[in-house]
DNA sequence: AGAAATCCGAGTAAATTAGTAGGAGTTGAA
DNA sequence: TTCAACTCCTACTAATTTACTCGGATTTCT
């Protein structure tokens, strides 16, 4: 069980995004050089990232993003669960209701995914954007 | 993020197998069979939880597996661990220690991966099998 | 002897992930 | 007003991982 480059990138980049807003927007060149990342693989995230309103963009020449919320104001979770799609899917047999349990929404192992998924979502949710914004700062940028 | 058959199946089979321990083993075919899950793959399953220690196999007809300690000192953790692998990497950039980081040991998002192992570790080191094989027990089998 | 089981490793098909490519539309600035 | 720097969008492909299957060797009870 691992997160994807999906949300490392995205991480990463949202993080890079933070620290290197000043007034004018930041264009992905400029993030996927600094992350060594792909371009084009990055304009794929933060399409994602737009569409679920966590940055804005602005068209263009000298275009590029900006983060839509102030950095406190988002959560790794809500970067994750864009990228990643659902932190742990709860349900018992695999993405949908099977068979074996259909009528009773009780369910061994369904109850062990809940808890799991409780414990990731009580992790993400409580790590604020801001608060790797800042580290990083202090920390030269780094992966 | 999701938890692959491996482990789903893994453990539906582990508290099968808790549930239909009597004296005699347990063989692999009647754990597939009420589990639905194909016998050759939970084969592969059942190899990887007797290296681990965490299962017993007796040879030769009528033979099987039983659990190699009782179910209250095997944690969904330790059935985890064993079929998913390490259940969080916690490496920034991907499997290995990457060139962007490798002297400080610090860097943002591998915080971010620390959290989030913590918080499954503590989810799934918390569980134990012999609380779900009793709930099983009430409710019928099932998935 | 023979059936019922574990054991073991190689092979394969399907699905997912990771990344590329190409081009269309937008905008600021020379 | 043209050009370059951007976002935006979608389709495609390569690589990796997952989820199995298969064949056969070995062990042991009856």
């Amino acid at each position: 069980m691992k997160i994807s480059t999906k949300g490392r990138y995205g991480l990463r980049a949202m993080v890079d995004l933070g620290v290197y807003s000043k007034n004018e927007p930041v264009s992905i060149s400029s993030i996927a050089e600094r992350q060594q990342i792909s371009d084009s693989y990055l304009e794929q995230l933060f399409g994602k990232l737009k569409k679920a309103g966590l940055v804005l963009s602005i068209r263009g020449a000298q275009g590029g993003y900006q983060l839509a919320r102030k950095p406190e104001e988002i959560s790794v979770g809500d970067i994750l669960r864009v990228l990643e799609g659902d932190l742990m899917s709860v349900t018992c047999g695999g993405d949908e209701e099977e068979h074996s349990c259909q009528a009773s929404d009780y369910c061994v192992t369904k109850y062990v995914w809940q808890k799991v998924h409780e414990g990731i979502i009580a992790a993400v949710d409580h790590l604020l954007l801001s608060e790797l914004i800042e580290q990083s700062k202090g920390f030269h940028g780094g992966c």
